[in-house]
DNA sequence: ACAAACATGTAACCAGTTACATGATTCA
DNA sequence: TGAATCATGTAACTGGTTACATGTTTGT
């Protein structure tokens, strides 16, 4: 994959849905896409001047003034499925609390109790947010598009979980070791 | 958390399980913290002159020529558990898998599925790997360090565990839909 | 003798965030 | 009327990878 093809894949498949401007492109990604994928204002505009130099998409004016509204033209969409296509880039992993773990003892169990505690607690926060978008999906998306969603969604249920269950063993390991 | 602080821990953190070469400190990182950590040479030689510059390390002639041990000082034991207390900075998601399932229908059940399997595979592999590293742990390592170990690996195999029921319930669905 | 592993370091590049600068529109 | 949201874009910076360049030691 050449160049910022991360963000170029992210910017039309957003596109895909429908039409959008680019304020919208990344509130989507932020919204929809936002447990497991992000894009910054920094990021999109550029993509976007990109793409449509490139003719993957076609920008006409918005409601507002000074707003474009960006389409997806039919090499876009061929692209996008190129794109697809291409092996997922793997980002290498950076666990800060899984790192402060490993050592964990330099600072000691309570320490390390209130890290345990706060990722279970983005896991259960996290989780109440899944509920909401797996009930949005089933009514509120293309009968097509429905069954890959909650894909995603169950994705992001079975890590949360798994998180949860994780962290409350943890919690009970930590509480038999000593506090520093 | 100033400037490359992220790396700085990584760094502290590996150096403070016994006095070793940059060498072997990626090494150690590599191996041992690998499915959570990841850091790379050419960040590590230059984080050892700095915190070698910063007094945080003291480097001494090694077994070859050319070669330096590096070990804590006082002052980078310090260090070290101010950097552990510090929050963990959470890098923004970017999932390729996930972001390619969610608009899966552009590219079909088929190439969905092959990525899925991948995910599958590597989770399996893993599991496999967090084996060993448990029994190794269970073993071989210092018994105030062991808890904490283990409290990595298990989040590992919880995890882990969870990428496999996903992959496993979303390989059926995936076999119910049109291939494209 | 040769390959693999050990060892160090730099330079170029790239991906991505944050902050800045600016302004329009909507809604309470 | 003022705050929040919608909207666009740039510039500076930083965190990080990759490739390059170089050489030693160990083990087969």
């Amino acid at each position: 994959m050449s160049r910022p093809a991360q963000t170029d894949l992210a910017v039309l498949a957003a596109l895909s849905i429908e039409p959008m401007t680019g304020y919208t492109v990344r509130d989507v990604i932020h919204t929809r896409l936002g447990s497991f994928w992000s894009e910054s204002f920094g990021q999109v505009y550029p993509a976007l001047a990109r793409l449509r130099a490139e003719g993957l998409v076609d920008s006409g004016t918005g409601d507002r003034t000074g707003s474009s509204i960006h389409r997806l033209t039919d090499a876009g969409r061929a692209r996008l499925v190129e794109l697809m296509l291409e092996p997922p880039v793997s980002t290498r992993p950076r666990n800060g609390v899984l790192l402060r773990l490993f050592f964990g003892d330099a600072i000691g169990a309570d320490a390390c109790r209130r890290l345990v505690e706060q990722t279970r607690d983005r896991a259960r926060a996290l989780l109440a947010e899944l509920e909401v978008a797996r009930r949005e999906t089933e009514t509120g998306v293309d009968e097509a598009q429905r069954p890959y969603r909650l894909l995603t969604i169950s994705a992001g249920e079975h890590s949360a979980r798994a998180a949860i269950a994780w962290a409350e063993e943890s919690l009970a390991v930590l509480r038999t070791l000593p506090s520093r």
